[in-house]
DNA sequence: TGATCGGCTTGATCTGAATCAAGGCGGTTT
DNA sequence: AAACCGCCTTGATTCAGATCAAGCCGATCA
């Protein structure tokens, strides 16, 4: 019989393809942790213990000193942190607020990274892991560099609506302000420009957002979608 | 006796740390490919056919349109870019323009990921380099969401020096419109800009820069390193 | 039940960077 | 050598978003 922390880490993400020989060594390290709202997981600047797997509940990555921090994502259930600052064994450059109460799977960072040598599946798939997340990241400096703020909440509400046509209800991953942060702009500039999407079908009510129409916001984002020039 | 593309792989960050076996192999599928300055490498939206390992010369990765693009950033001899694209076989992100002539070893995407599942040490080795381009990553985002247009210039100018005391001379590693975007401002913006750090010992001729004191350069960034606030 | 506090909105004003508009300068073409 | 072109600089103006300053509202607590 099975490992009782098996089921967790089959719904991570990161691991969930991996063979059961890989996910039992796993389990075996592994440990649950509980968190709650407001809290602080591991703050920038410590050392690497562990990598953060959640479980339920989420947390915000937020990196830089207090007063002005920036929010570089949010983390939900299936997602995992840290796994970079782990394998290189350096400090955090981030800090993780929990935006509810919650729990997560705990793997040493020691122990990752033996198995990292030992276990091409492993290996493997935190290379393609790291990858998605450099795609991520990529887009996100693509957008803050090109796109004002307007078009970027269009851009992150639509994110965060798992349908793409049709309406959308969707709750905000973090209070307000922390979302502000994430997009770049300050809260109060999230306020005004949340009241310019209402004539593009977006109603807001506390931090429940219902889109109208998820191709009119779409079009936004992408103002002129037919016209492009080729090259040569 | 060993393959004749071998001593360029050996000067590739992602490839020096690997045993002798796995370079064997990455060398026989690997070509050395020339391109001249301005030159496209690659486009967004192209199917992954290649990675990238640069030997002699450098690029810019560039995202989004023209007229308006995002220069994610500079990349030189001994780096290498594209693994995420080719690891996860997805249309690139970015294009690549060459900002002096020079050469670069091309590895097949395929061959690549067909190794990654075979070869322990390849497949960590890519993890750990992903990991470190995601902490860079990272690092320009907090830097754009948190610091004004001067205090990144400054910043970008002590990165690109080897030195980090005393005086320094550099050479900008793109036009200055590129740079520019690096920073995420306008041409216009940089040049500005660049008058300002006169006072504080940047002098400009041409694309090369002198810094007078790193030091105090430095202490642009970070203003007033003692002060801070406690929350309450 | 009233007081307090923190997160959010709203309005007025300010400002850093973008945009618009000329030149200047060095390199290449004719 | 004259004409041209692309890159950079410089100046004037504009604008998006920040900052400053009240209020509002729902939650917690006495």
């Amino acid at each position: 019989m099975s490992h009782p922390r098996l089921p967790f880490l089959k719904r991570i993400e990161l691991f969930a393809p991996l063979p059961a020989a890989s996910l039992e060594r796993l389990a075996e390290v592994s440990g649950l942790q509980r968190f709650s709202n407001h809290g602080y997981l591991f703050r920038e600047g410590e050392e690497p213990d562990f990598i953060y797997c959640f479980v339920e509940g989420g947390i915000v990555l937020v990196g830089g000193a207090d007063g002005h921090e920036a929010v570089i994502d949010f983390f939900g259930p299936g997602e995992s942190v840290l796994l970079p600052a782990a394998l290189l064994g350096l400090p955090y450059l981030v800090s993780a607020r929990a935006t509810s109460d919650g729990q997560a799977l705990l793997i040493p960072a020691s122990k990752l990274r033996e198995q990292l040598n030992d276990d091409v599946a492993l290996a493997a798939q935190c290379a393609r892991v790291l990858s998605r997340h450099w795609r991520v990241l990529i887009s996100q400096i693509k957008e803050i560099k090109t796109h004002g703020a307007a078009e970027r909440l269009a851009h992150f509400l639509i994110s965060q609506s798992e349908k793409t046509t049709g309406s959308a209800t969707l709750i905000l991953p973090g209070m307000k302000k922390e979302v502000a942060t994430r997009l770049g702009i300050k809260p109060e500039t999230l306020s005004r420009t949340l009241k310019k999407l209402r004539d593009y079908g977006v109603d807001t009510d506390g931090d429940t957002i219902r889109i109208a129409s998820l191709e009119r916001l779409a079009a936004l984002v992408s103002p002129s979608p037919g016209v492009s020039q080729a090259g040569s």
